[in-house]
DNA sequence: CCCATAATTGCAACTGAGTTGCATAATACT
DNA sequence: AGTATTATGCAACTCAGTTGCAATTATGGG
């Protein structure tokens, strides 16, 4: 268990109770949770809308979380399995979209993905997404 | 220049002014576009907005075009490059997401992408996606 | 421990992409 | 040409996410 009021004061943040319960839910997932999916797991704990969309807004900016664009028009917020520590380097991911339930699934990358023949048409790629589209063990039943 | 009329009716859809104006216009970009897009490039050629809407989903559900999730929270809709008659297949799509202008450019799949790993966790996958995320040539400038 | 300052939170109102219902118009088939 | 069916346009709606602002809370210095 890391102390997440240093974590959160070591990027800049107040240690509020929000932030620390709001981290401890995206922290227990092993899925990308939306919005409505933490309001969910918040249960008693009430936090409003807003603040909640700020807070993850905050940590995306602080690189703390990365936020994934969803086929469910919603946005999907989960922790970054890999080291960001290094703006330079070329950030991977790799992600499982669920046709059916929307969710999605954080993998490591794959290593050597090749991608020069984008890189020489003039476009320059600095995270590289590998994003695989199916069904997830749940929905296969 | 293909027959519009016939392509339309062969994927059972009635041939109307407004889906060829549409189709046209999806062919001649290289970007997939947004329904503002779109709108902007029909010019003096008034079609509705619900028209518009209903039409890309109609071309998505026929598999003529794919839509992709965009950073921006827009649906941008593009021509399949590869051929998709055969639903059994794994698709594969590439896609460049410039984080300037929120620009989507589709390119041909690199082969041989390894996932393995997913797989043998339960997911069943049946289309791969690679997104590169960084600077388009324009927005380089 | 308390105070001042700046950051955070909550509420209300708003924005804008995308959808639904329904009446009218256009297409395709005989 | 006549008719069933599909497509279109308009109005009203939904809902994720944002903005403005006033009230509250965290933090660092005395």
């Amino acid at each position: 268990m890391i102390d997440l009021e240093n974590f959160l004061r070591d990027n800049g943040l107040k240690a509020t109770r929000n932030r620390m319960e709001i981290l401890t839910i995206l922290m227990k997932s092993d899925a990308a949770l939306s919005h409505t999916d933490i309001t969910e797991r918040l249960g008693d704990t009430y936090i409003d809308k807003v603040t909640l969309y700020r807070t993850l807004n905050v940590f995306t900016e602080k690189n703390i979380i990365h936020k994934v664009a969803s086929e469910d028009r919603n946005w999907k917020y989960a922790l970054h399995l890999d080291d960001n520590s290094n703006p330079e380097t070329v950030k991977e991911h790799a992600h499982f979209v669920c046709n059916s339930c929307d969710r999605i699934f954080c993998f490591p990358m794959e290593p050597n993905i090749k991608l020069d023949a984008s890189r020489s048409e003039g476009f320059l790629v600095n995270a590289k997404e590998l994003r695989l589209h199916g069904l997830c063990p749940t929905c296969q039943r």
